[in-house]
DNA sequence: ATCGGGACCTGCTTGC
DNA sequence: TGCAAGCAGGTCCCGA
């Protein structure tokens, strides 16, 4: 489900409900996660006081007073607002609750998964991730400059986390479509100026969808359960067997390392 | 160092 | 209609 641009809708839906309200108790109902949720994690957070609603990567970072919550989404999670009336459903694993309100966070397939940090303590899983695709420390020459020597397709280069983060397969098929570069070619062997045409369309892409909210495919909705709207503006996923909006010829499905890829042979080189 | 594949899970769609 | 196979937005970890 989510890519870089469901979490920062899920991000700004979720900030004005929950920024400056203290956290009353934690339920966990399933703590079987991609790892598993710390049992001491409602005694950590309650009482608890939420500063701010952040970002890095596809990580959601709530901070408090006195550490922070970082949430993973996976595949299918989400995270919703509810009251206490609501009645949690099947998958929805964990509540935060506040007063009047409750952070909801849903993950039928259970690869999401959420840590608590103590004080300023950083998480191995962050420490290795590449720049944020949406600030200046993306540009070509940082992709061409990484690229150098890597002979795997460029689709699975930028899907790196190590390289950039936030480019899932949804936008990475929809940012090579638009920088006219073949999916399959090997990294190490696109020129410098298709790099900077490559992040360029990353940016746009990512920024397109997050004014969208996102794509909704099948389960991703936002905190107030509605659907992003990006889907509709989807150019090549989802789309093999259909022309191409822009030559005509009908588009390609391949599979690169058990992702599929869907592509034009005529405008991607 | 880099790369591809398997693993982790459930639910939905497809095809026999 | 029923059942099994295949596929899904992520990403860590392993062996080659």
């Amino acid at each position: 489900m989510p890519e870089l641009p469901e979490v920062e809708t899920t991000r700004v839906g979720i900030e004005p409900h929950i920024i400056g309200r203290q956290v009353k108790a934690v339920v966990v109902r399933e703590g079987r996660l991609r790892w598993p949720i710390d049992p001491g994690l409602p005694q950590y957070l309650k009482g608890r006081l939420i500063k701010s609603v952040g970002r890095r990567a596809k990580y959601l970072l709530l901070s408090t007073n006195a550490g922070r919550l970082m949430i993973h989404l996976g595949m299918s999670g989400s995270l919703r607002i509810t009251t206490h009336d609501v009645d949690p459903e099947t998958h929805d694993h964990v509540d935060i609750v506040f007063d009047q309100t409750r952070l909801r966070f849903r993950d039928p397939r259970r690869f999401g998964s959420i840590f608590w940090l103590p004080g300023e303590e950083s998480h191995p899983l962050l420490d290795h991730l590449g720049p944020e695709p949406l600030t200046d420390a993306l540009t070509g020459d940082y992709l061409h400059q990484m690229s150098r020597g890597r002979r795997g397709p460029v689709k699975a280069f930028i899907m790196n986390a190590d390289v950039v983060v936030g480019v899932g397969n949804i936008y990475a098929n929809e940012s090579l479509y638009k920088a006219g570069i073949h999916p399959a070619r090997a990294a190490g062997a696109i020129s410098a100026k298709r790099y900077q045409r490559l992040s360029k369309c990353i940016k746009e892409t990512l920024n397109a969808a997050i004014a969208a909210g996102g794509t909704s495919l099948r389960d991703f909705v936002r905190e107030d359960g509605a659907p992003g709207y990006f889907s509709q503006a989807l150019e090549v996923y989802g789309r093999a067997g259909m022309p191409c909006g822009q030559c005509g010829k009908v588009l390609k499905e391949i599979r690169q390392s058990g992702r599929t890829t869907v592509f034009c042979a005529g405008c991607q080189r």
